[in-house]
DNA sequence: TTATTGAATTATGAATTCATAATTACGTCA
DNA sequence: TGACGTAATTATGAATTCATAATTCAATAA
């Protein structure tokens, strides 16, 4: 009697140290190097490190405070995830976002939000519907008072949501992972008004149709969304290049 | 006249140079990592490494005569890639196959597979589809003499000639990425009879779709094709389990 | 006998060191 | 003056070393 006791006391124990451990180490624990994947992303994302230039190695240890060990195999992740370039015995450099790559990745983006729209109209559930609704209408208010920063910031929130609907995780990482490599061009494209307000026709239909539950239509109407998108970013770039020719 | 001409001879011979240079390094220049990351690559798609197990990264490093830098910048990206799970200061683990990540994973792969089909469908030449009607009834002798190796082998090589039609290569990193996680689930996984007809079936109508430059087929045909693939594997992964609960 | 504690061992993360490749600077020659 | 070759410098790739965290094992106490 006591010895089961004590056996059903000792696992009890045992759980809840488990469960604390859990805690702690998905709160504090963080490697050096995935610190520093974190903050190059940043830095290369935010432009402060521009495409095109080397990767200052030794600059970058001195100012984190590192060896080069844990910068090196950030270095690598980077490279597998296409924001710089390693060239053997020559070092990095930041990735240079050209037309022709923008012209690969878009595509590929929009095959993975249509998915991600598809996933989340059989998914998502009334309360996640309305907490977009919401997200929308906040934006919407920001596009009226004309703040680019905050439309942006909230805009990318919705597609967020939308990806979290959808659940899939190896899907979310695969479009993190192409949104990070032109974010830095979605960005810096200033639209026009007239751009600026399809797009947020664009949204209100996004929001129709989740609402409505209508895979095909969403799917395709972020696709067109995306697409547009594009076109802006591509005026944008080709007006950058011109002058420097 | 003369400095003109050696002005000309010297131009002539740097370029020379720099293209005599550019092939070198394209055949020559692997570094320890690229290397490492390669052979990791095949010894966990082809199972030697199980899916569960640590990493023996003592005992890889003796085998391949390398010390643990390259090593671990290799684990790190394989990590990237989601071949290896890394627990801070608890080492790296042999991503296991289980059927909620093949769940995620495939119909990723199927909104890539049908891009690549619709993309294909804009750019390939008849050249292209000549050779790959080829393979395809290279690959339906293989089927009709049982060969199920070899018909695997010119399979693959069919969806790689897609892919590689629709000339993207942002496309094709993140195809072959989530490919080969799965590609050990695939391989495993026997065939009925009835599913190896149906599936030649489905490879007949994507060469149709394809010679007939017929977009919105292909992709269709594609990722009915994968989902299909999907059943087969999935069964065989629920087969497996069972015996071990 | 079982669970807990603490020491010993082992493995991991990161810094340092070393060898080699690439780049730059300089002197020489046409 | 400009091209070539060589030496000096710098940067990179990889091995080694060191500190610390995790695990194992043995001893002890309940």
């Amino acid at each position: 009697m006591w010895r089961a006791f004590w056996k059903w006391r000792s696992l009890q124990f045992k759980v809840m140290m488990m469960n604390i451990a859990a805690n702690i180490s998905s709160i504090t624990r963080r490697s050096l190097h995935d610190e520093l994947v974190e903050r190059l992303r940043t830095l290369i994302v935010e432009g402060t490190l521009e495409p095109g230039l080397k990767v200052p190695e030794r600059d970058l240890c001195e100012q984190f405070e590192v060896s080069r060990t844990p910068m090196r195999e950030a270095l690598k992740v980077l490279a597998a995830d296409g924001l710089v370039t390693l060239t053997p015995n020559r070092g990095a450099w930041v990735s240079k976002l050209t037309l022709p790559e923008l012209e690969e990745v878009f595509p590929v983006m929009g095959a993975l939000e249509a998915l991600s729209g598809e996933l989340a109209c059989a998914r998502i559930s009334d309360k996640q519907v309305a907490a977009v609704r919401k997200l929308h209408d906040r934006m919407v208010v920001h596009y009226e008072a004309g703040e680019l920063d905050a439309y942006f910031a909230v805009n990318q929130q919705i597609h967020e949501a939308i990806l979290e609907a959808a659940d899939n995780e190896t899907l979310s990482a695969q479009y993190r992972s192409l949104s990070t490599r032109i974010r830095r061009a979605r960005y810096v494209a200033n639209m026009t008004a007239e751009r600026w307000a399809q797009a947020v026709d664009e949204h209100e239909q996004i929001l129709n149709a989740l609402e409505a539950r209508d895979a095909g239509r969403l799917a395709n109407i972020l696709r067109q969304h995306l697409s547009n998108k594009f076109a802006t970013v591509k005026e944008w770039l080709l007006a950058q290049e011109e002058p420097a020719s």
